[in-house]
DNA sequence: CTAACGTGCAACCACATGGTTGTACGTGAG
DNA sequence: CTCACGTACAACCATGTGGTTGCACGTTAG
């Protein structure tokens, strides 16, 4: 399985695409089953416009995917990049338990333009 | 072992603040070593009240815990914060998976106040 | 005791974000 | 062909965010 690996401004954009209730469910959703833009839309007490602006941040954090068919974009999650988060989120967790084997690439990349 | 529940509020926190680099950077730190605000601050290439802002950001997350010790505040990682968090997304990857089984409550849960 | 240190917070600025309404445009149904 | 549908996007507004500087205050070193 190839696990696709997230750069800073990729991992900014995934997680400050996550920290928002509606597009976490907008996520829950097409992880079941694909839907349209407006099928979503439907599902939400805010207009069109706010729903598809939270389809477009999901899409440029690559959480989800659009697929033309016909006049409808079909929305469908795009799971590889949730586990490169989890995968993120479970090297911090071995950082902490002193399983610093391999994990300097991850800190490395990740403070790239950070330290002073 | 006990796993932290995270509600949709909490999500949101935990994620924003995972949402930058600075921020992951110092979780990083803590969670190697534990370190005062003062001398994450000297760490990177930006003033103290920024580092102390983002520190009280990840500390309303709870993904650090703050410590004082004489003048000098410790800040230390929440591992179970991280820990929480890389279970919901383990929770979404099994969504799609389609183990659906006690799934619908992570779900209930997140559709609270979302769904019209 | 006094001075320096470590911290927290307020005020301010530029910019991003989440919502709205309105407009435009390609596509498919009839 | 025509028109409704599905979508995208611009303009706008209120609020939040990430940075700054400056000040206040408790604590410890000397």
């Amino acid at each position: 399985m190839v696990v696709r690996e997230l750069d800073p401004a990729g991992t900014d954009r995934v997680f400050a695409a996550l920290a928002d209730a509606t597009r976490r469910d907008i996520v829950a959703r097409v992880l079941r089953r694909e839907a349209s833009v407006t099928a979503l839309a439907d599902a939400y007490a805010m207009s069109f416009a706010a729903v598809q602006k939270h389809v477009a941040v999901l899409e440029r954090a690559h959480l989800v995917v659009k697929q033309r068919r016909g006049r409808e974009q079909i929305v469908h999650a795009d799971v590889a990049t949730i586990r490169a988060a989890a995968r993120l989120l479970d090297q911090y967790e071995e950082l902490w338990r002193g399983r610093v084997d391999r994990i300097e690439d991850l800190l490395a990349a990740e403070q790239e333009g950070n330290a002073s």
